[in-house]
DNA sequence: CTCCCGTCAC
DNA sequence: GTGACGGGAG
């Protein structure tokens, strides 16, 4: 047989044998899927691919039932305030994801109705969307044969094919575009399947860490199983050194209120309201008491943070503060690591 | 420590 | 075409 040949017959038993496992085995009854008889809801499965970039399965369900709760459609999020959005993403983190839905949302909803995108193409034009959503919210609203590569499918298909150039490489991202190409269905009507299958697949079986190999109904046309070497792939970037931040922050507080600032200056948690924030060699405020010293890695940096408590008799702050009562906390922006501190008080 | 992925600046 | 950036969870 040719290579050619068996090539095409091995595309076609990892698709197949990919939708049966999925049929069987992937998730099921997912938010975002319409209930029996109801048409897909554009809104949701964008608002999903959205939520669970970057965040795990669990985390990111309990978010989006939250946030389909208070913004049910596409028009009540356009319409909505950005701090309102902001504080039903608050905890999630990557925060531009929320403020590009937002602004994305009021371009859907431009013209007075409400306008989605019929294609891939069309959908990565807004804001907050790419490559790979874009094509997955088409594979599962109209179908469209685009191949979705996220994080998931590099992986598996790393995997499978041995490929050794490194995560985010252009050539990665061009030989697994061809390689994804080929694995696609042939009805259209297979494409959301298709799409959810691969995507379990790699969160539930093919996963960074201790893939279940022996559970993998496609192992027999993995390349790097066969040799026993999935761990080699994919080949991941160079590490880059994490610079260190020393900041102290800064709390006055009441019995019952907190003060905050709202961060403008940084493009980290913009708009969002955290702490006073003291550069390590400026002073610190002699009635201030010091509660805890923690360290925050964020991407590209680790933050090294010292709390530091006000005790105030009454709300009268310097320094263009707002006041928080304690149990409204939940309403507003406010990022983990801010609440994680506020703790400590 | 590692993992997730889209955007933007160069 | 490459790399910095961004936050939380495991």
């Amino acid at each position: 047989m040719s290579k050619i040949l068996k090539n095409i017959h091995s595309d076609l038993a990892f698709t197949n044998n990919l939708i049966n496992w999925g049929k069987s085995f992937g998730r099921k009854n997912l938010p975002w899927n319409p209930s029996y008889g109801k048409k897909i809801d554009p809104y949701k499965v964008w608002l999903s691919e959205i939520m669970l970039q970057q965040t795990q399965f669990r985390t990111g369900v309990k978010y989006f039932e939250r946030f389909i709760k208070h913004f049910p459609n596409v028009k009540n999020l356009a319409e909505s305030e950005i701090e309102t959005v902001l504080s039903f993403w608050s905890g999630l983190g990557y925060y531009a994801r929320a403020k590009n839905m937002h602004k994305a949302a009021k371009i859907i909803c431009s013209g007075g109705k409400v306008n989605f995108p019929k294609s891939a193409s069309d959908w990565k034009k807004l804001p907050g969307i790419g490559f790979s959503t874009a094509a997955a919210i088409s594979a599962f609203t109209v179908n469209e044969k685009q191949p979705i590569m996220d994080a998931n499918v590099i992986r598996i298909v790393a995997r499978q094919h041995k490929l050794i150039e490194r995560i985010g490489s252009a050539k990665l991202q061009k030989k697994i575009f061809i390689i994804c190409s080929k694995h696609l269905p042939k009805s259209n009507s297979d494409m959301p399947i298709y799409t959810q299958s691969i995507m379990d697949l790699g969160a539930l079986i093919c996963r960074p860490k201790e893939p279940l190999c022996d559970l993998c109904p496609v192992s027999e046309c993995c390349l790097s199983f066969l040799e026993g070497k999935v761990g080699n792939y994919p080949v991941k970037k160079k590490k880059v050194f994490k610079n260190i931040k020393r900041v102290s922050w800064i709390i006055p507080h009441t019995q019952d209120s907190i003060a905050l600032v709202q961060s403008k200056d940084s493009k980290l948690w913009e708009n969002f309201w955290i702490p006073i924030e003291i550069q390590e060699n400026n002073l610190i405020p002699k009635k201030a008491c010091f509660l805890k010293r923690f360290k925050l890695p964020i991407s590209n940096f680790i933050f090294d943070i010292s709390v530091w408590g006000i005790l105030c008799k009454r709300k009268n702050f310097e320094g263009g503060v707002r006041w928080f009562k304690n149990s409204n906390l939940n309403e507003k922006p406010i990022p983990s690591s801010v609440k994680k501190a506020i703790s400590f008080l």
